[in-house]
DNA sequence: AAACGCCACTTGTATGGACAAGTTAACCAA
DNA sequence: TTGGTTAACTTGTCCATACAAGTGGCGTTT
């Protein structure tokens, strides 16, 4: 019944299938929030796979908080926001969609230039060598929502040239260009809105705006992006589940 | 060398005893962040374990972001922000402690009263059902960092008229009393300073905070306390690591 | 009826083996 | 010297097994 599932060998790992079929059977409500999910054997006989490949599979929804686990304890589904994948959370387009609305973006400036102090350090650079810089208002259904003032390395920024930035995900296309975004440091605080930002985004000046912080880099830590993200809290903010049971992975830290 | 490790057999599992000594070896700069670390047969070897105990080990420093990996290349030690445990993370006063800083508070006031409408629905109650509320002012090395104000289901808040809510943490207090407190979902927005949060916390009205609003629950799922704590973003702000592997722990969300 | 103990079942922990897939370095050949 | 191939090594995946530890239900005992 589940063959599909077991016999597509399509080169992902088994487990990766295993926990995407649990997580969809979730999503659809086969699996009903605060049920108890089948034991580990059952699944085991219904996919045929050892006990091992099913753990693997339930270890990477435990540590999304999406099931609670327990010794004799049958593990239940928990009422957990769902979680998203990594280009869903970078790509403000794909993460629009995800919600079911349509993004927007009024690109207010490309600019080489040479890096200011702040983008300078974060990007590991000289104060002064060359950087491509962006400034984008962003919009749900039309409505403005966040103001984007992104700094990229020009090896990266160099290709932003032959891009409409008005059409489409920055992310995508880069990605799509061969360049590796795949570790992202972010760090949240609120700032009060500047004139500038506060005339896009249609506020007065001085209301508080999220701060998202992100430094993007490639797998082997080389920065490739900073961007300083403010978002309307109105429309936007961030959650996370913590359990008892894992190390936080957000923080609380302290401003230097 | 290492038998401490392995044959301190005092019913904590073993990866976890090898999880918390790799965390220290980085920690220490045995292990140096961006080098490579022992392969995992050396691992095996030196602690006497098998290979699965170690790959389990490794997973949980993984899901951390503190471990890359890949097949065929070494796991290397990621310059991540390192984690904070659960207690860590929900208790203030564990957590200015373990960033060398001095705790304070100042309780304004503890009462039991009618559930307000916000806190009734986040904690699963009918409006008008009694509660406790704490309005305190939270401080690092006696400068005003942050306000909190809680509101405990009555099971929790009993306990609290025994406690001197000026002398350390309540979350501490209410777990040394047997109180569940294993989960925890944050969301994370910003809002302009009220007129008394302002004053006490002794900056200009309408200065942008950075808001957590926390709902605390039970590890079955029971709602205990729900918390609207009100940071000063020159103090304090959430950083989180993110890679392409994991889905991401901490999401975006529209607000309703 | 309540308390107790036993037992089946479940998950957590740990071991061992096997193969696949990728990396690195050494080696040989052109 | 340069290039490509090979071989050793490493990690990822998957399997099978065994035992420990906790849960829940059943039945007996009190």
């Amino acid at each position: 019944m589940y063959d599909q599932v077991v016999e597509n060998r399509d080169g992902r790992p088994l487990h990766e299938r295993l926990s995407e079929e649990f997580r969809h059977r979730i999503a659809t409500g086969a699996w009903p929030e605060g049920s108890q999910l089948p034991s580990e054997a059952t699944l085991c006989g219904e996919f045929g796979t050892s006990r091992g490949t099913v753990r693997q599979a339930l270890a990477t929804l435990r540590n999304e908080g999406v099931v609670t686990g327990g010794r004799g304890r049958p593990p239940m589904v928990r009422a957990a926001v769902q979680s998203q994948s990594f280009s869903t959370f970078m790509s403000f387009t794909e993460w629009a969609h995800s919600i079911g609305k349509t993004p927007g973006q009024r690109t207010y400036e490309v600019a080489r230039r040479p890096a200011g102090p702040v983008a300078a350090a974060q990007l590991g650079l000289e104060a002064g060598e060359p950087v491509v810089e962006i400034y984008r208002l962003r919009s749900l259904d039309g409505v403005p929502a966040m103001i984007e003032r992104t700094t990229f390395v020009m090896e990266a920024g160099r290709l932003l040239f032959d891009f409409d930035a008005d059409n489409g995900s920055i992310f995508n296309y880069l990605r799509s260009r061969g360049v590796d975004l795949s570790r992202a440091r972010r760090t949240i605080d609120a700032v009060a809105a500047g004139p500038d930002d506060a005339r896009l985004l249609e506020v007065d000046p001085n209301t508080p705006l999220l701060r998202e912080r992100r430094l993007t880099s490639s797998a082997d830590g080389r920065p490739i992006e900073y961007s300083e993200d403010c978002y309307l809290p109105s429309l936007t903010n961030f959650t996370i589940d913590n359990t008892s049971e894992s190390r936080a992975s957000l923080v609380r830290i302290p401003t230097p």
